[in-house]
DNA sequence: CGCGGCTTTGATGTTCATCAAGTAAAGTGG
DNA sequence: CCACTTTACTTGATGAACATCAAAGCCGCG
């Protein structure tokens, strides 16, 4: 990784408020010393299923995908995340190594920090503790209850559902451009290339959407919730 | 609860060694002095989904299940936990209520914690904070793992998946009785009870199992695997 | 310019939920 | 303890939902 960089200090990073709120002056100098700054380009890997957790993964800027091989079928996506989501939390302390594989979906910033020096802070600064235990709980959780959600839905629910998260939890707005490809949604929910074309079709034609390419428009956004929550 | 109670001290008690090792005396006090223990019936709500988490839950012994009242549909049994599976900290450090609901589905012996004590103690003792977290990381990952396994498979594949779960992970043995319903069964796995009852069927008549009620034995655990894994 | 991957639509068959109907088992009240 | 009610279990038939197959247009990239 020769174009590793490890620039700025932590004082400026937007997780010093949020994580690393109360270490102090010496336990911010570790962490300083033993991070990685850099941006991975879309369509890198940040990490692959089955190598060693050695470091734990601070999303900055950007979009990835985190996702699983699966033995008999296609690749299964189970989260795709922002700055704030704390992906880098799952599993971390359970397995010495991922279970999954982290690629950007947009140019993406990461600092990249060694997870000894995350532990031995853990041991002794007990409210940092609980904060990344309430982080690793809030990720767990995030994760947990969408599988659970569509684990319950047909497709057209689906569909609204990961439509929904797109506007509502990620880009916060009525119109986007999906980071992702047909196939990558069928990849996320569970469902064929097909389907997913066929289905956005239909809202298209229930004028429930405007779809150009990937650009993205919910246009009835209400009878739209209704569709993700019975459906 | 008029009928709880407050026996024995935490020297005696399973978790001793796997929790709370390391912990001061004064911290064991505080536990002990902070904890209930009581028995559960089978079919006993430990806790309901929406109910304020103000207790840390620990099994001692028995079995419960962990479920959330889908909002359109039935309920989705999320987890069959035994001792030793800390189901209790799933979701309690990012949520001040509880996302589903806990039932015991044997008799079953539970200690109740108070929280805030837990946390106190987290905040003044890095390796127990560090424990519990590898503790949680581990249970959010086992959950979340079978919903994974569950979402990509059809019918055959779940049973078969189910029932190797039960055998192999559960009861360790070939030979067990099912400790829920046919239609429980089917709450877990997303499917019809009429589906689940099939699918045994054609197992039984395909000398896959033998089934006598709610007693199963596995005859062909490799063949058992193939159709998980495939299916 | 041609190749491969993504997108789209249509046709077809499989898988599964739903409906229906009946038996067995388990709890309930007199 | 027995009639009664309810709940669990089981099998078959039917249609809806969905995967799969096929074919063609599109787009980016070497």
């Amino acid at each position: 990784m020769s174009e590793d960089i490890n620039t700025g200090n932590c004082d400026s990073c937007i997780y010093k408020s949020i994580l690393f709120e109360g270490l102090s002056s010496e336990e911010l100098r570790i962490i300083n010393h033993n991070k990685t700054v850099r941006i991975f380009s879309k369509g890198e890997y940040i990490c692959h299923e089955g190598d060693e957790i050695k470091r734990f993964i601070c999303l900055k800027e950007g979009l990835v995908k985190l996702y699983r091989e699966g033995k008999s079928r296609h690749e299964h996506i189970i989260s795709i995340a922002r700055p704030m989501d704390f992906i880098g939390l799952l599993g971390i302390f359970s397995n010495s190594n991922y279970l999954y594989s982290i690629v950007a979906i947009e140019d993406s910033d990461l600092c990249l920090i060694d997870l000894e020096s995350i532990k031995s802070i853990i041991k002794s600064n007990g409210t940092f503790a609980l904060n990344i235990l309430e982080k690793m709980s809030s990720v767990s959780d995030q994760v947990l209850q969408i599988q659970i959600d569509l684990a319950g839905k047909q497709l057209r629910g689906r569909i609204a559902y990961i439509i929904l998260l797109f506007a509502n939890q990620i880009y916060k707005t009525n119109r986007f451009d999906l980071p992702i490809s047909r196939k990558e949604i069928g990849d996320l929910i569970e469902m064929r290339t097909e389907n997913v074309i066929r289905i956005l079709s239909e809202f298209r034609k229930d004028k429930l959407l405007k779809i150009e390419g990937k650009t993205i428009e919910v246009l009835d956004m209400e009878l739209m919730k209704k569709i993700s929550e019975l459906g």
